[in-house]
DNA sequence: TTTATTTTTTAGATTTGTCTAAAATAATCA
DNA sequence: TGATTATTTTAGACAAATCTAAAAAATAAA
């Protein structure tokens, strides 16, 4: 069993890791919001607890038992934004806090009723995809929005950054979930992009872009 | 803010408080699974957050803050059972831990939305009040069942124990939420009560009558 | 390939909630 | 009442997770 903060160490180390492999001292402390020498403390924890293969100096990677308590905790995050979107009408923008806290509830009866009460949702409400008790994913083939091409077109099927400032901008673009899109230009000069959504032209910078999720 | 131990002992004394006023020491250490001298400490602690009154070697009363506080705590707990057990249908002795843990989550909008998708219920599935918001509890004007006298009619509508084997015990018995008793007679010597429940003839322990409660 | 800069780690301290053992107070009872 | 017993508190220590300041290692730059 692994304490709330450690199940948190586990989580970003988790979501990091699909960015850089080993993930880097320095980059948890941020996402965790706190210092270098303390993530060092608790990857020496994590690590003697073979949660994490730890190299000084160089970083970590999850174990295969790291990886499944992982996985699991964004499972019962996912789920449980699905549940607070779907059943008590929370905003897509005002799930998270609430299931970050959700997310370390512990009882495994609970989650499977939840997930059998939701009818076994594949997505959340990002569109992230939610793994089964086993941690596998259903594979969903999604491209980032940055690497299509002009005349592409694809469907809005999630984002890969949760942050209320960048999900309010892209409501009011009209860029939500299930929207049908389409590549007008991109420019050289910036990487921004050009695109048509119902029939209106809008124009996003390579960031975001990089953070929308299509399927064709 | 309170952490999760000091909310913890917050319910605990609140609950302890219907049994006796000023809560002891020793109470409050073999209910929350401590040790006294650990208890004194948190009792210095939230009488300096002006959470409870505490007089040496006496006991603690809760402040009107500190009530609050247990009452909102109550509040929620109570509201996830009936959620446990009418959505995704624990059984009535199965939600106890995990509410325990669920009461702590920290959302007003969660709880709000919450208690407006269960449709308001003004009881949890032990026929426990639920308070609203402000903290009022609609009257629900209940009796002990060993309060009750030989001849006299009832509902069981709530218990004041939580205990699995204590629930498993009633239902063998017959004795669940909604039934309707009547006394048949009351042991001299140790008081237990035989009563009629569906035309069979039950005998009880005292200690299990003081925690069936009735309403007429 | 040295030097400078950035990143990471160590060492030692702090806070929260707990513990044991011993001392202080209150309650009981002969 | 005075002695015994039970309850509660103090004192000092400990584990978890964090911090600051300084040292060590890795990376980048000149």
């Amino acid at each position: 069993m692994q304490s709330y903060t450690e199940e948190n160490y586990l989580k970003i180390i988790y979501h990091l890791s699909e960015i850089s492999n080993p993930v880097q001292t320095n980059a948890i402390a941020e996402r965790i919001q706190t210092k270098a020498a303390s993530v060092t403390d608790m990857l020496k924890k994590l690590s003697e607890k073979e949660l994490v293969d730890y190299v000084k100096y160089q970083g970590v990677t999850l174990t295969e038992k790291g990886r499944l308590t992982a996985i699991n905790i964004v499972r019962k995050h996912r789920l449980w934004e699905v549940f607070l979107v779907e059943k008590l009408s929370f905003k897509w923008d005002e799930v998270h806090e609430v299931a970050e806290e959700l997310e370390h509830i512990n009882s495994a009866l609970l989650i499977e009723r939840l997930d059998a009460f939701l009818d076994f949702p594949k997505v959340d409400p990002h569109g992230d995809p939610i793994p089964d008790k086993n941690g596998n994913f259903a594979d969903l083939a999604f491209i980032k929005l940055n690497k299509l091409k002009v005349g592409e077109k694809g469907t809005i099927t999630g984002v890969s950054e949760h942050s209320s400032p960048f999900l309010k901008h892209l409501e009011k673009l009209g860029l939500t979930l299930g929207k049908k899109i389409e590549i007008v230009a991109i420019t050289d000069f910036d990487g921004s992009v050009e695109l048509l959504v119902d029939n209106n032209k809008q124009s996003i910078s390579r960031e975001v872009a990089k953070h929308i999720l299509i399927s064709k």
